[in-house]
DNA sequence: TATCAATATGCATACGATGGTATATGCGGT
DNA sequence: ACCGCATATACCATCGTATGCATATTGATA
């Protein structure tokens, strides 16, 4: 893949926010939804579109699709990724991201246990 | 300046070049055309893109604009140019810019060395 | 001041990425 | 077989950004 692709995928801050949830554990679409507050459609794409440019590799779980860092990681991408929560100013957006997501984790552990084994969280 | 424009920038491979060369020192417009090959118009407009964003500096030398990297580095940038010479495959692109480079400054300190020094080469 | 070289800018256009709506697919449960 | 939920895709409108051409600006030199 060639560097330039790698830094388009980055150039969109929701894109960011997912790998950076990405980072802590696969998570399934609707919690991404949920998490970054956005549409389906537009999820939907954004991982698509990182899908085929190989960042991320998805898997099905029953009706849910998981997604995750791919395996064979690209180094350019986790350099980046690593000092997100750094990132002057911005880390807060993305260390609320995760902080969001471990609470999701615990509400879905009590609720259903059996779904947050299913998703993967 | 936020992270998304860092990686605008980043995401256009003459723009790249550019900045690669530059992390060698000071260059001007001329000289850029010259070694990536492009034309006046490009390379003026992208610079001043860079400069705008806080990426580089621009000074008068007599005729000649030299620009260089900004004085007060980005983290993320300086990060990522790095590794640029490194990366699978392009990195042959970044490293073959700076040996033309080097070639630029030796044929300019033998023809006109009061030029050379101008350019800050 | 006329002129040339180096560089910058304005404007029109084209292209690619993005967003939204509607619709399709895939799976589990009844 | 049907329905509902989760997700994906197709299609279209839109908008940002790059590109090309023409032209303006700036500094040096005669």
């Amino acid at each position: 893949m060639d560097i330039v692709s790698i830094y388009k995928c980055l150039c969109d801050r929701q894109r960011l926010r997912i790998l950076n949830l990405l980072k802590d554990g696969p998570l399934c679409v609707c919690h991404l939804m949920e998490i970054l507050g956005a549409d389906q459609v537009k999820v939907s794409k954004q991982l698509r579109y990182m899908k085929e440019l190989g960042m991320v590799d998805a898997e099905r779980q029953a009706q849910w699709m998981v997604y995750r860092l791919a395996d064979d990681q690209i180094p350019l991408l986790t350099e980046n990724l690593k000092c997100l929560q750094d990132c002057a100013g911005e880390g807060v957006v993305f260390r609320k991201d995760l902080q969001k997501r471990k609470q999701l984790v615990k509400r879905l552990d009590a609720a259903s246990p059996l779904r947050a084994i299913a998703c993967h969280c």
